[in-house]
DNA sequence: GCGACAG
DNA sequence: ATCTTGTCGC
């Protein structure tokens, strides 16, 4: 069988903040440029890409996937990876800074457009507004939302048990995001606006992409592909000596 | 000051 | 994120 293709290597951007600190400024300039009134691509049309990132702590490596998926069928049209150094510590708050740079090579090894960028984690559900998938439209200029696990700081009632039902996420006072059940009686899944794409747009695209599970199709995809990376290079191209 | 805290 | 066996259920 058939290889997949190298794995992109991971650069640190030239600009890239080395404290935490200078993260914080960083956030506080980027975030004025968030777009939350675009509507974004339409629900099922075009390309959803899922991005995730995986770790080796005690070699120091992260790889990083993307993988396009046909919003109509959700069929796989493309996936990319990319391998390297980790360049940040995880700070809560600050993930987009440990995460971002191999994702970024990730999408850049891709050849069709991503469409709608799903990410692990928060858009503007963020103590600064400014979460991973904010951060990446912001630099980028693609769509996108956040899909997260957990609810981090924020606060919710519980939605009702049926798949589709909601309820808001907020930090006391203003809504951020959503907590989405996207499977009936299973623990939710925390939707925000990344860039360009409103919430309940954000939502709408959630549940179109979760026909089946908890997690978007393209969140498992991407999860499954870094995994997997990971492990090739580490008892692949690294791992001797 | 202490604890909590997306991945 | 990651460390980890078996086990219940569709």
């Amino acid at each position: 069988m058939r290889a997949r293709p190298a794995p992109a290597a991971v650069t640190v951007p030239a600009d890239w903040p080395a404290t935490e600190a200078g993260a914080r400024a960083v956030q506080d300039t980027l975030r004025a440029r968030v777009d939350l009134t675009g509507p974004g691509p339409e629900v099922g049309t075009g390309t959803a890409t899922g991005v995730d990132v995986a770790y080796d702590d005690a070699r120091g490596l992260v790889a990083a996937a993307a993988v396009v998926l046909d919003a109509a069928t959700l069929d796989v049209v493309e996936e990319a990876t990319a391998v390297g150094p980790v360049s940040f510590p995880y700070v809560p708050g600050l993930l987009a800074f440990r995460e971002l740079p191999a994702v970024l090579a990730a999408l850049d090894a891709l050849t069709v457009p991503p469409g709608l960028v799903v990410c692990d984690g928060y858009g503007v559900a963020h103590p600064r507004r400014f979460g991973l998938a904010s951060h990446l439209g912001v630099l980028t200029g693609l769509a996108a939302i956040g899909v997260a696990k957990n609810p981090f700081t924020f606060t919710h009632e519980p939605p009702g048990e049926r798949r589709g039902d909601q309820t808001p996420l907020t930090d006391g006072t203003e809504e951020v995001g959503r907590a989405l059940r996207t499977r009936a009686a299973v623990k939710p899944v925390y939707v925000s606006a990344g860039h360009g794409v409103p919430l309940d747009h954000a939502v709408a695209h959630t549940l179109h992409l979760t026909p089946t599970y908890r997690l978007p199709e393209t969140t498992r995809h991407a999860d499954a592909l870094c995994r997997a990376a990971l492990k090739a290079a580490v008892d692949g191209g690294a791992g001797r000596d």
